[in-house]
DNA sequence: GAAAGAGTCAAGTGAAAACTTAACTATTTT
DNA sequence: AAAATAGTTAAGTTTTCACTTGACTCTTTC
């Protein structure tokens, strides 16, 4: 019964990887887990900019986060990236069929 | 020698994936071969807004156009998801190698 | 060859997204 | 307990992005 948007996960992932600063955090964030103030530092920016970025990537499911006393741990989430993964495999399938056929038929027929 | 932005394949494409409009253009073109108006008719916008759609997705390399008389052809280039493979591919075992190495060392040694 | 169809270009508008600042909370340190 | 650290929130600013409008070009039809 619930009237949300209810956004695709798809729709999260490729947004939160739309931006450079996103995807230099997880690529961070690959190597293991970083507070906060760690992914913010070599990025010229401020902390609260730093969080803001942090909350798009968790509501995407790349990363998850957890407090620990007044430090916040971020981890990489694999599900964020298999959700990408999955949908690029449907996709792809989806027109390798496509092409397969098509070098049996390459006289196309003018439409005009 | 160039000192242009010289934009990472990978940023094209993921920001041309992070619209849905064009998510649902990639879907269509990978049916086969169509037209701008073909792509524009069933959204709700103009054909203009649609070409720009269509401009987006051919510098990131997911599709390529011809123009055929007066009609601009629209298809898909396999190189864009390619590109999108193989960045989630290196990111995937980035990681991956660090969490088999995790589980030798499941104790954290508490930071403080 | 005039009209219609399909696309193209350049400006401009509006809304979403990225950032900043400033005030505030919850932990550690000293 | 005071000061410093790390994060959080809300509000406001700036930038970016999707989309429209209107003028124009190049085919194809009639």
């Amino acid at each position: 019964m619930l009237k949300e948007p209810a956004e695709k996960p798809i729709e999260r992932v490729l947004q939160a990887l739309a931006d450079g600063t996103r995807r230099e955090m997880v690529e961070r964030v690959s190597q293991g887990p970083v507070t906060v103030s760690e992914l913010a530092r070599p990025l010229a920016m401020t902390l609260a900019a730093a969080l803001q970025h942090v909350q798009v990537l968790e509501r995407s499911g790349l990363v998850n986060t957890e407090k620990q006393g007044r430090v916040r741990l971020v981890k990489i989430d694999p599900e964020g990236l298999s959700v990408l993964r999955e949908w690029l495999d449907e996709r792809r399938s989806l027109w390798e069929k496509r092409l397969d056929g098509l070098s049996a038929m390459l006289q196309e027929k003018p439409k005009r």
